[in-house]
DNA sequence: GTAGTCATGTCCGAAAACGGCGAGTATTCT
DNA sequence: AGAATACTCGCCGTTTTCGGACATGACTAC
């Protein structure tokens, strides 16, 4: 596993990725995955989804084309994956992203999946909001959300 | 994982070796770890435990010696490990290996430990039996331990 | 004798707790 | 009335916790 930081608008950004892709995209104020479990700093192995994330915060990327390595179960990376298909500035419910996933009861369910994306950002957790269009989580913490969905043009809540 | 199956006088049993040694060694009962899991057969991988152990059954070997690759936690490594100090022709008492092991009191779970032993016969599990003499238990069934205690010449309990 | 108790590490299944929710009802202010 | 807020309850996948069960044996109490 090999992994690098970086600066944003929204702090210094920690990347890790393994043999298949993209692993993790980490906050600062991250809880999981400290840095000392034997990854390899590495500025070459993470340059693709690097130069994608600064693109995004540049304004100048509204997708992202990485390969991706989810580790999860089977209902966690159907709901990570189905995080891609909601368009750039637009938003989705907890209940909509739930329908969508097939599982339309399992609202608290895709909360939960929500709440351990391992890619913020890349797969964008911070575009599900509550029905009422209340912001109600984010790993990063709920201005950064707000941010991130300033920067895609949702008008602000 | 490369694997190989071979006629014994206590039935067919298997081996398994990984890159770092001797993985597994399984009756025809064997509940756990069935062959469908990736395994190739490969009966030159497997040449060197398949010819000692048919040394042990013919008679002529009364120690193994092979690398090993033990997978377990501490207490398991430690108590496997400790089998091989029994002597040929030997018994311990389950409480004998506890000790020995460093956790006189830990007689169940050494006895648990034996019941997981991914290697029998290369470690001998079936030296060890209940402090009053009775065999108590085995992973090939009773029948194959008494006759694995006979080959070693075991007065018969 | 015989029956019951306890110690020990690990695994396994059951049960309960816990969320980045949301709909429905009650309550409280203008 | 009507809108905003508060509280309750059901939902569901995942994680955590807990209680037995073991390849035993020494000890105690009848």
């Amino acid at each position: 596993m090999w992994f690098d930081r970086f600066k944003t608008p929204i702090g210094l950004l920690t990347v890790a990725v393994d043999e298949s892709g993209l692993r993790y995209v980490l906050f600062e104020n991250n809880k999981h995955e400290p840095t000392q479990t034997g990854w390899r700093c590495d500025s070459n192995a993470t340059r693709e989804p690097r130069e994608q994330l600064l693109e995004y915060f540049a304004g100048t990327r509204k997708a992202f084309e990485l390969p991706l390595s989810l580790a999860g179960t089977d209902f966690q990376q159907r709901t990570w994956r189905m995080l891609s298909q909601i368009p750039y500035g637009d938003t989705w419910s907890y209940a909509e992203l739930a329908t969508r996933v097939g599982s339309p009861k399992a609202v608290r369910a895709v909360g939960a999946a929500n709440g351990r994306n391992p890619l913020p950002i890349v797969l964008p957790c911070h575009r599900v909001i509550g029905s009422n269009g209340s912001l109600t989580g984010f790993g990063g913490g709920l201005p950064t959300k707000k941010w991130l969905l300033e920067l895609e043009g949702v008008p602000s809540t």
